[in-house]
Formats: structure tokens, C-alpha cells, sequence
DNA sequence: TAGTCTACGAGACAGAGCGTCTCACAAAGT
DNA sequence: ACTTTGTGAGACGCTCTGTCTCGTAGACTA
């Protein structure tokens, strides 16, 4: 998911980093990440990146020549969960797969961070490129749900799993990121339940 | 909905807008809008719409002090739905509005200002105050078209309307501006056919 | 029509941020 | 011990910002 630069956390890497590199880089991720929580990706500057960081300014440009590598460094780097098992029942695993990211969406400090990412991505495709992996990477597990019931043949071969994604987060991020309304559990019950109902009836 | 001044376009106005104010708001207005929608909000400087409007850049800041007067005099401005009237079935009544809301969000040249207005609102106060009113704009015709399938009890009176809207308009938003994919008729269609099945369902 | 009022544009100004550059230093690798 | 290389400090020219003054032209008023 890395864009730049050799794996890190590798013990025995092809090529190894400078421990002066790794360090600079660290900081300067917290740095960003902590610059645009409190005040949006408009008050990320190389400047005041480099005071954040307590690194050098010249360092900071050498690095990440554009204001877009800055915010690339800081936010493209995703957990993609690695396994994932079906509960056999296409209503626990969305009931799961909704909840986490209820969750994520509650109470995660990079929410803002991402509805930057999505404003500014409206103009820089650098950004739309990882503003795509992030959704791939948020709603992996609302995939993998809807492919297992799939296999079991609960849903037919030819379910559309955009569309139904899109009508499953999509309630989600509106209150979350347009109505600024809370995420309660009920809301997200009758998403489920509602979805639910409707394929065990056309099935 | 306007936030400042006197009732534009008004042939006897309790006070006469001076000429050159008005042109002055008009060419700014035109300025800024087509700014954000070519660079995005950060290629909005006074500097830089006083060039595009050909105005003077005292002007621009004797109007606008702040870069989001200037934002809110470009955005602040919708039209209402005057006359709303229900074709006394409720999915018709919400497959017109949901097809009007699906071609806004795709052939609309505001639909970039709206987007960076969503991520810049997340730190800004002000503009969070306008996010809410173009959003309750936009899905006016939604709520009313719910609300009068409720005064002729086709929904139940304790019928949860914003979680509806959500349902209903989240899945398009998360398509257009999260997804960037093509909001096709089917999806539209899909949506309205499953949330009306499951109403004549439980009622 | 004459006179007053007021928004305007041009430009000066200090201050801050930007992006580039040089240079001495210290840490890393050999 | 020697070379390589990333670093931090600072100088630089440049652009943008926000405020100011001032002469002008257009807009109300009598």
C-alpha cells in the first residue's frame, strides 16, 4: 500500500533504510497526521510540518517536494484486514462488517483526515488514487461478506456487490460526514435488517 | 436562504442596492465560483478573484474580510422549491425527487464547490452552518414528498425522516463523491423499488 | 443641473510564507 | 580512519496577505 520507498519493518530488507531516513519520516508522519486533525490539510505546510516535527525545513522539501507527497506520506498506509473468516450467515457478517465501521466512523481521529482527502481529491488525482484505495481498504470486509454469501449461494452469482456496498456504507457516511448526525446502533440495525429482508424475500 | 444584504433582483426594494455594489457582488460571485471549481478552495485568494473579476483587491476585502465571507457569498445561494406538490403516490413522488437529486450530483458544476465545502466544513463553523442549509436544500423535496405519504398515512406518523433521507439519498453521495463512479438509472431505480417494497411490506 | 456622497481602482507598505540554495556538521557505511 | 550522505541552520528572492491612502468616477439629492 506503501507508494514510496523500501518495505519498512523488515528485518532483513533488500536494501536497508538510513536510520536518519526512517526517523524523519516517522516524525513527519505524526507531524502531518497530527497538523491536519487540528486544522485540516490547509494548515499542513512544509513549514509547519517541519516545526511539528522538529526537523529540519530543508529536509522536509527534499523528501516531499509537494504538498500532495506530504499528505501522501501521512495517510496512504492502510490496514487491510489480512484474514477474514465467515460467520456462515449473511446477517451477522454485515451486522459485523456495518458495526466496525460505525465505529471507525465514530470515533476514529482520522475521519477528518479522510473528508479532507475526499474534498481535495475533487482536484488532485494524485489524491483520487488513494482516496479509492482507502474506500477499497474501509469497506474490504462489507466485500468478502457479500462474496461468502455468494459462494453459499444466498445471494445470486450476478449480485451487483458496488451497488449494494454503495447502499449499505452509503446511509453511513451521510450522517456521519454530510448530517453531522450520530451514528446510532438502531440505524445501523435497520440498514441491516432492511437489506436482509429484502434479498430472503426476492430469494 | 441569502445571508447578506438587501433581496436581490427586486424592482422596488425597501432599499435600493448603489449599481456598483451589485456589480461588484455579481462579478465577485462569478470569480470565486469559477476559482473553486477550477483549483479547488486553495486557489481562492482575494489576490486572485479580484483578478478574475476584474475588481479592485481593496474591494474584494472591504466586502469580504475572510476567505470564507467569500466562500459563503458563492455557495450561500440556493433555490428552494417554492411549490411542492405530491402526485399522491409515494414512489412517484420519490422516484422524481431521487432522479432530480441523481441529476444534480451528476451534471451539476457545483457538485466540486459542495464537495470541498463537505472537507473544509469539518474545521470551519461558519461554513458547517451553510454545509446543513444546501444539504437541507437539496433533499427538501425528499422530506416533503415522505411527509405528505405520512398525512395520507402511507407511512406510519412516527416515521423517522432523516434516517430515510439518509437511506435513500446516502447511497447516491457515496456513489458520485466517495465511489466516483456513474450514477446509472438502475441504482436510482433500485433504491426507491427496495425501500418501497419494504414499506407496503410492514404497513 | 449642480453639489455631495460614496464605492471604486491603483498603488504603497510591512509582514509572513514559500521554494531554493549553500554550507558546515554529524551520523552511517566501508 | 576515510568517504559518503542525510541533516539543520540560515540567507535569498519571490509571492501573497492585509491594511492603508488617495484621486476619480459614478450615484444619489436638492
Amino acid at each position: 500500500m506503501s507508494h514510496r520507498g523500501p518495505a519498512p519493518d523488515m528485518a532483513t530488507s533488500v536494501e536497508a533504510e538510513d536510520p536518519r531516513v526512517t526517523r524523519t519520516r516517522h516524525a513527519v508522519r505524526e507531524a502531518v497526521r497530527s497538523l491536519v486533525q487540528r486544522a485540516g490539510f490547509e494548515g499542513v505546510s512544509h513549514q509547519q510540518v517541519a516545526a511539528e516535527a522538529g526537523v529540519g525545513r530543508a529536509t522536509v522539501y527534499r523528501h516531499w517536494p509537494t504538498r500532495t507527497d506530504l499528505l501522501l506520506h501521512a495517510l496512504a498506509e492502510v490496514e487491510v484486514p489480512r484474514h477474514w473468516q465467515s460467520s456462515g450467515d449473511l446477517a451477522t457478517d454485515l451486522a459485523k462488517e456495518l458495526q466496525r465501521l460505525q465505529r471507525t466512523l465514530s470515533s476514529s481521529p482520522l475521519v477528518p483526515e479522510l473528508v479532507a482527502l475526499i474534498g481535495r481529491a475533487e482536484w488532485d488525482a494524485e489524491l483520487r488514487g488513494t482516496k479509492a484505495e482507502l474506500l477499497a481498504a474501509g469497506t474490504a470486509g462489507l466485500r468478502r461478506a457479500l462474496e461468502a454469501a455468494i459462494e453459499r449461494e444466498e445471494l445470486p452469482a450476478d449480485h451487483d456487490l458496488d451497488t449494494t456496498i454503495a447502499r449499505l456504507a452509503g446511509p453511513l457516511f451521510y450522517r456521519r460526514v454530510l448530517a453531522h448526525a450520530p451514528l446510532e446502533d438502531a440505524f445501523v440495525t435497520k440498514i441491516i435488517t432492511a437489506y436482509v429482508n429484502e434479498v430472503s424475500a426476492s430469494g
